[in-house]
DNA sequence: TCTGGGGTCCTAGGACCC
DNA sequence: TCTGGGGTCCTAGGACCC
């Protein structure tokens, strides 16, 4: 088993694009241009930390070269696409687990072929893509996830870890802390701690009988994991979603209900894409909204309500009629102080395939028009652009102050024809 | 003093991941 | 002024059943 994962991804996709961005610290924020949520080692080294709100930190940015941009999700996809057709140069059996890291299946390469195989995947992914990458190679995914994590960090490893190779399983092991074992977060750390482990090693020695009881049976099975049983297979066939969300916060604050209904609306326009590209429908969807805990002394409210759709579905103006209708019933009109909203979202749980999703023998939605018409929809800003199209009922109104805020966003390099990048020769 | 012995299903909340 | 979004899995406990 391999685990691949391309180095600060977000950050290396902007790379690609412009090489004055090499050698520079580089990061990447989240929506609304919140949080720095990928970072280049130059980045890292100044002290800016994953999930450091930007601007808290914008005076060091400016004042050390610090390029920074917004998230361009339709770039990074693309990307990450790319990659993956290269992984699959290499090994016919390849589990995307995220946008930037790949398992793949190397039980048929001879052990000692498979750091040069490795070293020869890093370097096609770089000169088809131009995204660095480290590979680590384990018996179990838990084991080639620890040996990316080496490989990342130990410079002379040269991006590839081999913990197959009995001689670096022994060396390492024991000198990893066990923080950095995939599946151990902040609560089992501090259970372990207490415990007096600290090594990698030393959580692969308990007994995992016992273990169950502080950590469940997840920890029980990382230790297995660890030995070198595997607990985790390659899931080559995507699962099917169980739930899908649409939730944002908005770039400022709301406080009257039409901006509300406007804000809830395009997300469960959303919504309704989410779930039609994947054939999926759903018979409810919660409605959120909330202050925020950071504007300490005003006053707070956080809604969250449940509406039912009469059938499964996922036409969108079913589901913005559900999503106003949460709204509607929970509204309460401000009083002296009004309430400043800072997010909202729409979820869904318990989705079912449309097509064997019984029908409604009462209230039925009319499937037979609606599949069409946002049919129609989707192509229509598939070709256009997203919004070419919305329902009047997602409202019109043009003052959006919520929407989403990316004031460094670079352009669609690779997926917008009217944003290719420029050549001068 | 002392109140059975299983099951299933659902939900909320915790924990973790990228 | 300004603090992301979207998933999965597990457990405990309540409700309910016979």
């Amino acid at each position: 088993m391999a685990l691949i994962d391309g180095n600060s991804f977000y950050c290396s996709c902007e790379r690609v694009f412009d090489p004055r961005l090499a050698r520079v610290p580089v990061i990447v924020l989240s929506n609304n241009d919140g949080c720095a949520i990928a970072r280049t080692s130059e980045a890292k080294a100044l002290g800016i930390r994953m999930g450091d709100p930007y601007f808290k930190i914008r005076d060091l940015c400016r004042a050390q070269g610090v390029r920074v941009f917004s998230s361009n999700y339709t770039l990074y996809g693309d990307m990450s696409g790319r990659t993956n057709a290269v992984y699959r140069q290499f090994s016919p059996q390849v589990e995307i687990y995220s946008i930037d890291e790949s398992f793949l299946n190397l039980t048929d390469v001879a052990p000692a072929l498979r750091v040069e195989l490795a070293r020869d995947l890093r370097a096609t992914v770089r000169a088809w893509t131009g995204i660095p990458t480290c590979v680590g190679i384990g018996s179990t995914k838990t084991l080639a996830k620890l040996a990316n994590h080496i490989a990342k960090t130990v410079p002379d490893l040269g991006g590839v870890c081999d913990l197959t190779d009995p001689e670096a399983y022994a060396h390492w092991l024991c000198r990893i802390s066990v923080a950095e074992v995939w599946g151990i977060g902040r609560a089992s750390l501090a259970k372990l701690d207490a415990m007096g482990v600290e090594s990698v090693a030393d959580l692969r020695d308990l007994d995992p009988r016992p273990v169950r009881k502080g950590l469940t049976v997840v920890g029980e099975r990382i230790i297995h994991e660890l030995r070198g049983l595997a607990c985790l297979p390659l899931e080559l066939v995507p699962a099917r979603r169980k739930g899908c969300a649409v939730t944002r916060s908005f770039s400022g604050r709301i406080e009257d209900r039409a901006t509300l209904e406007e804000a809830v609306a395009a997300h469960a326009t959303r919504l309704g894409e989410k779930l039609r590209r994947e054939g999926l429908g759903t018979d409810h969807v919660t409605v959120f909204y909330h202050t925020s805990e950071h504007d300490r002394g005003a006053p707070m409210r956080s809604v969250s309500t449940t509406v039912s759709l009469p059938e499964h579905s996922s036409d969108t103006l079913a589901l913005i009629k559900a999503a106003r209708h949460g709204v509607a019933k929970t509204w309460r009109e401000p009083g002296e102080r009004p309430w400043r909203y800072s997010k909202a979202g729409i979820v869904t749980n318990d989705l079912v395939p449309l097509s064997h999703s019984p029908r409604a023998l009462i209230g039925a939605l009319d499937r037979e028009r609606s599949g069409p018409l946002m049919a129609a929809m989707d192509a229509c800003n598939a070709r256009w652009g997203r919004g070419a199209v919305v329902p009047a009922r997602a409202g019109l109104v043009s003052r959006r102050e919520w929407n989403t805020k990316f004031e460094m966003r670079t352009p669609r390099y690779t997926t917008q024809v009217s944003e290719l990048p420029v050549a001068w020769a």
